[in-house]
DNA sequence: TCGCAGACGAGAGCACCGCTCTCGCCATCC
DNA sequence: GGATGGCGAGAGCGGTGCTCTCGTCTGCGA
């Protein structure tokens, strides 16, 4: 059982953790300030680095976090009895929701690296979570032979084992294309986003809602997904 | 004719965007310093802003700087002569050079926005150039018959007159449909890219330049591109 | 041709930043 | 009960963006 001064020493990180998520969401990755934090908290702002050695670890943990509330978002919108195709545009509309709704900390996961672009190996069993999201749905959906037959061919020093098992599992009924075009579908649905939160779509589409469903639809048939 | 202090100004601000230019390059937007730039060219800090009202203003010209390098790559990359689906993966292959050899730029363009979300008006043509090669590429397939014939349908709610001019010019026979999944092709691109650069795709891509190519074959086919 | 407005560079200074170090305080463990 | 070590506060260092003032010198109009 923790010690009283584990138990307060947990308290103050989350409470530091939570100030900082607070001052992400409103002024953003780049000009959030650790004595910002510090101030929110009523520490003095050395006694911040009892807790996280530098600024950018305080970054990192926030951004494992906003992996882990974006997967969260992703897996709570699939429901595994609906049909893949419409699977698919739940999660996708998922992930827009969430980004919609934390434009700051999707900017800090799928932005620039902010960091001197060394990204903490720590975060990539969270960042994962929305892939293995849609990998399952894949999966499921060759399963029910919504999925065309593959040859079974494979170009062994294209994509990694690791990743063409979570694309789909090691049902062998999904051919490698298959998979490999799936994780194009899984850029592109981050490439519609960051385009349309970070304003590269302005002046073109207008009614984002309903573009991105089209979009997601069209990708749906890039990978094949039936619509049953 | 420009008078010698004209001229000793527009030569001293290219010195001053040169020096930033090479900054960015090497350390990143967040880490370029409007003080580190001053000293470069041996001047002090206050003096810089005679030139530029602002580090975001500076930051500004490197933008528009970016996306017209940007563009002028594609435009060179692209030969009216060739096959559109060959036209359409050597841009491709172009913008993703580029993005490779200029990280940092590449990262200020189409990462995460840097000053307070406001993207300045001015960079909207630059931002244009390589959509307008992409549409160059549409519009003469759709001339050579190299494009699934359109029912000529519209919905007039969802992408703007402007940008279905881009993507294809006033020929009649690309299909709306064709011009949206070409918008949608073009975000897929970044979204390749960005995934690349920004480390989205280690551990899953092993080799990126054939996955690369594969992806926007995939890509073509989406928008219909015919091989001829 | 002369004089003055205005452009210019330098310097000091303000508020803020990340981070380090030292110094008392106090809970915890031997 | 005393030593140890975690903890918060404070001062301080070098850096940042930006502002203001003050001499200087250029170039245009009278």
């Amino acid at each position: 059982m923790p010690t009283a001064r584990e138990r307060v020493r947990a308290e103050l990180t989350s409470e530091i953790t939570d100030a900082a998520r607070r001052q992400l969401a409103e002024v953003g990755a780049a000009a959030l300030s650790l004595r910002a934090v510090a101030r929110e908290v009523g520490m003095v702002s050395s006694a911040v680095y009892r807790y996280f050695p530098s600024r950018d670890d305080l970054l990192t943990r926030l951004i494992i976090d906003g992996y882990d509330a974006l997967g969260a978002a992703a897996e709570a919108a699939d429901d595994p009895a609906a049909p893949p195709r419409r699977r698919w545009l739940a999660v996708c509309r998922a992930v827009r929701g969430w980004a919609l709704a934390h434009p700051h900390e999707y900017a800090l996961l799928y932005g620039s690296p902010v960091p001197g672009y060394s990204a903490p190996r720590d975060t990539v069993p969270a960042a994962a979570r929305v892939a293995v999201v849609l990998g399952r749905i894949l999966g499921d959906a060759a399963r029910a032979g919504d999925l065309p037959a593959g040859t079974g061919e494979r170009d062994p020093a294209l994509v990694s084992d690791e990743a063409l098992a979570v694309l789909g599992g090691d049902h062998p009924a999904i051919d490698e294309d298959v998979r490999v075009r799936a994780l194009l579908a899984w850029s592109a649905l981050y490439g519609t986003i960051s385009f349309e939160l970070f304003g590269h779509f302005t002046g073109s589409v207008e009614d984002g809602d309903r573009y991105f469903d089209r979009a997601m639809t069209d990708l749906a048939g890039l990978i094949g997904l039936r619509a049953r």
